[in-house]
RNA sequence: GGCCCCAUCGUCUAGCGGUUAGGACACCGGCCUCUCACGUCGGUAACACGGGUUCAAUUCCCGUUGGGGUCACCA
């Protein structure tokens, strides 16, 4: 670190922004997860930075590799790529916290040696007991650890933990990006472990030396770690490294004030990839959370990345609401600016694929994406929507052939049959002139024929428009479903 | 309970001393209409409370209340 002022590449190094998220492999991704990921990356896209991912892998007991696949996994899904973490690499790896060890421990003896820390030989089962002496004492008060092996001269031959030397006086000032000037006194402090006494770090220790040496320039994250900043900021001092700046992140709670969790609802990215949900459409909402733009609700990812900043960020917690989220995914499926037919395609065929339908081509899938845009809210939606124009037959709905496939209603499917047999070219408009053309020589309404039609052709009494179907579905089996339906009507 | 943080419609939020307190979701009506949607017009709905500061407080300060976070050899 020493001379580091010195080095050519110093003055450009420094106003490069460092940003990281570091999740810890224990299950899924959560989706307040991904907001802190996103508005870590948002700020290096923002600022042509560099998005760094770190695995926090040190609590061996619930960290798994599956884990890991999960979270790469989803931050892909989503298109928050990295530029420096697992799988790509970089200057400043590993990106994996066990297997920084040694790391961890040349900082930890670091500290031991300039008194900043000490080696503290209290087993787990000693403090446990005055743990439970000081809660059957008063039930109220919290435990501190009494500094026992504070000033411990000799080394035995035992396991120890390695704690922080807390100062005796002073505190603790930073200026929050979001919350502005913080500041906790030393006394309200104790000498927090370092290092288990298995050599693993704990995270606040093995966070610091890590954003030193990744050369972390912000440090970006959900409010429940704010309480980790005092100590942390006291590491830095301490290893001689100016700390980085901070920005905590409101909480997203569930609707009824609570931690957000499955009890709530889906809460993981995954879960929302299978629901239909397209990527950009969960960013916008969730970077909408805690941030804002005016008045605009709905951005590009693009967008965002211009108009993002920390002034504008939230200080209190919010809700997470299932209805505005789906509201901004139908928004996005709704527009072709936001969500290209392309992408469109790309995004729903897997679902269809899943239904196990024929003729599912990337062609033919986007010709029909135009009429059920508007009404498809997830890419479920919409596949369910398109179900028709993939299976022969239709699948039927009792309730609705049994309303309008009924003996009355046979003359008028053969009849329209027979008049679209006719219709040319077999666009939309020239079908609808033509059936028009036929109602009002024959003194009847579209209402009369629209229904009965509708089931015919999709099975179903709510659709795209009806000569939208017609034209989606081609000549022969707009009539054949036409002709066929109204045989089966006039055997009632 | 200690320490820390927060406080505008039900929800997400705009507001950065003077506004008929705006938008979005949700909800309720009207219009559009071949169904469902979309679209469109309109409506219900908020500055937690009490003190200050000020000519003037939603906005600044203090307190109360309420909510949240955190008190591990988890992260």
């Amino acid at each position: 670190m020493a001379g580091r002022g010195l080095r050519p590449s110093a003055t450009h190094r420094a106003m490069t922004t460092r940003v990281r998220f570091a999740p810890s492999p224990t299950g899924y991704l959560h989706i307040g997860g991904v907001r802190t990921a996103l508005f870590n990356w948002l700020w290096a896209r923002k600022t042509r930075g560099v998005f760094v991912l770190r695995i926090e892998d040190t609590d061996q007991e619930r960290s798994t590799a599956e884990s890991v696949r999960v979270i790469l996994d989803a931050l892909k899904w989503l298109g928050l790529e990295w530029d420096e973490g697992p799988e790509v690499g970089g200057a400043h790896g590993p990106y994996t916290q066990m297997e920084r060890r040694a790391l961890y421990r040349e900082h930890a003896e670091r500290l031991i040696r300039d008194g900043k820390a000490y080696r503290c030989y209290c087993t787990r089962e000693e403090l446990e007991a005055q743990r439970a002496a000081l809660k059957a004492r008063d039930p109220k008060a919290s435990f501190r650890y009494p500094g026992t092996c504070r000033d411990r001269k000799d080394e035995p031959d035992l396991p120890y933990v390695v704690r922080f030397r807390m100062p005796e006086g002073g505190s603790v000032s930073y200026v929050d990006k979001v919350f502005g000037a913080v500041a906790t006194p030393n006394a309200a402090q104790q000498d927090f472990v370092l290092v288990r006494s298995d050599g693993v770090p704990l995270y606040n220790f093995g966070a610091v030396v890590d954003d030193i040496t990744m050369e972390i320039t912000l440090v970006a994250r959900g409010r429940d770690h704010m309480i980790n900043t005092p100590p942390q900021i006291l590491l830095y001092e301490a290893l001689g490294c100016p700390p980085p700046a901070f920005a905590h992140l409101p909480m997203m709670l569930a609707q009824t004030g609570e931690k957000l969790s499955k009890r709530h609802g889906a809460v993981s990215a995954a879960e929302y990839r299978a629901q239909g949900y397209a990527p950009h459409a969960v960013l916008n909402y969730l970077a909408r959370f805690g941030w804002s733009h005016g008045d605009q609700e709905v951005f590009s990812l693009d967008e965002i990345v211009q108009a993002f900043d920390w002034e504008h960020c939230n200080k209190s917690d919010g809700k997470f609401d299932p209805k505005k989220f789906l509201a901004i995914n139908h928004e996005h499926l709704k527009s072709p600016r936001l969500t290209s037919d392309d992408v469109y395609v790309a995004q729903v065929v897997p679902f269809l694929y899943a239904r196990s339908l024929e003729g599912v081509e990337p062609g033919r899938v986007k010709e029909a994406i135009p009429m059920i845009r508007e009404r498809a809210t997830t890419f479920v939606d919409a596949a369910d929507r398109l179900d028709f124009v993939f299976r022969d037959p239709p699948l039927l709905d009792a309730a609705a052939a049994a309303k309008f496939l009924v003996k009355a209603n046979a003359g008028h499917l053969r009849d329209l049959a027979t008049v679209l047999e006719k219709a040319d070219p077999w666009t939309a408009p020239a079908l609808e002139a033509a059936t028009h053309a036929w109602l009002a020589a024959a003194g009847r309404q579209i209402k009369d024929v629209a229904q009965p039609a509708r089931v015919a052709l999709t099975g179903r009494t709510a659709s795209p428009g009806l000569f939208d179907v017609i034209a989606t579905l081609g000549k022969t089996r707009s009539l054949a479903r036409l002709r066929a339906a109204a045989e089966s009507a006039e055997r009632g």
